[in-house]
DNA sequence: GTCTATAAAGTGATAGAC
DNA sequence: GTCTATCACTTTATAGAC
């Protein structure tokens, strides 16, 4: 992308995702970061700008791939007379699994989870511009395989699925992994059970 | 409850309850917070003791009487033959609305919600210790009415009508109230869908 | 119970040497 | 590109007058 070091860029994107995800944007400083890293204090300034542009980039490394997945998932299956609102379910979620195989990517989403808490328009319309089309494409789709719901309806139903994996994906809630259980089974459980419930919940009469 | 000023101890919490929804438990600062009460900095300390203390304060005031209004609409229909799983998440869900009748009580909600995105231990402590056994009792009425899961199965369908109920009664999603319609039609709006969905997430074989 | 004043530490950001 | 040193400011908390 260019010549500068990537070493330290990327370091300093690791440090901070770790600590937005534990500490919050506000909660993590600058110091906390460029120490956690193994970086100098001023890095941050000299690679980003500022904390703000670091946040941004935070968000927008891995919502460009994470999206991108989605969307060749959605195309592979949208429009054929096979598809189930299971497998829309699945092509939207999945990509989100397998990002968080990673430690760096589980982490992310727990990141992620915090924009949303945080009702800051700023951010908000930023995710808006990456997670928009993304959205509407996965709602037309919906919209295709459930005829009998009304608009309103739909939208509503898929803010309520929204509001689910969310909950699910950031390990809010209050089932922990079971000891006999591996990492990627335990992330393999949650996905069954996310698409299950949320095919049910947008599917009922 | 006992002889000092109620007007200052009260002015601050409403304050704080307000700045902790708009800008985080972080984001909020002291000087803001007694700005906005319109009292001197100094009196955080001297009423609560402490930020954190303050923040705990806040919890409790809602939740005492919050989880009070769950456990009488609860006992009124729990064991019951007719109760159905819509009447259990009325239960559950109506007093949460009708406390975001004030708008105090709205933000409360979006106060809670961030509550469940910061990740700290000694907070989800303090939730769980004001939560549990009310999630207990829930549970117990579920599973009662829903004899074909197994204990697992529901513990995860329960874990997962959570996150589309804070979602929904944070207002973090998409859908804003339009123009036509009122603030307290919206809420019942609102409340009848999640109702719906998490019924039928939660009954499906 | 409320005030001012201030302590002690932390914050993001930057100038300038190397 | 990385470093130290520092500016200008904000933070929570407290001591002590009233």
């Amino acid at each position: 992308m260019n010549g500068s070091s990537p070493s330290t860029r990327e370091r300093i994107l690791a440090a901070a995702e770790a600590l937005f995800a534990q500490r919050g944007f506000d909660g993590a400083s600058l110091r906390q970061l460029t120490s956690a890293a193994g970086v100098n204090l001023a890095a941050v300034n000299y690679h980003f700008g500022s904390k703000d542009k670091l946040v941004e980039e935070v968000f927008r490394r891995r919502l460009d791939a994470l999206n991108a997945h989605r969307l060749e998932a959605l195309a592979r299956i949208a429009g054929q007379p096979s598809t189930t609102v299971e497998d829309v379910l699945d092509a939207f979620i999945r990509p989100a699994l397998e990002l968080s195989h990673d430690d760096h990517g589980a982490l992310f989403m727990r990141v992620l989870a915090r924009a949303f808490a945080e009702h800051d328009d700023t951010l908000r319309q930023f995710l808006s511009d990456n997670y928009g089309h993304v959205i509407r494409q996965f709602t037309a789709e919906f919209a295709r395989l459930l005829p009998h719901l009304g608009k309103a309806e739909l939208y509503w139903r898929i803010d309520l699925v929204t509001g689910a994996l969310t909950h699910a994906m950031s390990g809010f809630g209050l089932i922990r992994r079971q000891s006999g259980v591996s990492e990627q089974a335990h992330r393999e459980q949650t996905i069954t059970h996310l698409i299950r419930f949320s095919a049910a919940g947008l599917s009922h009469p």
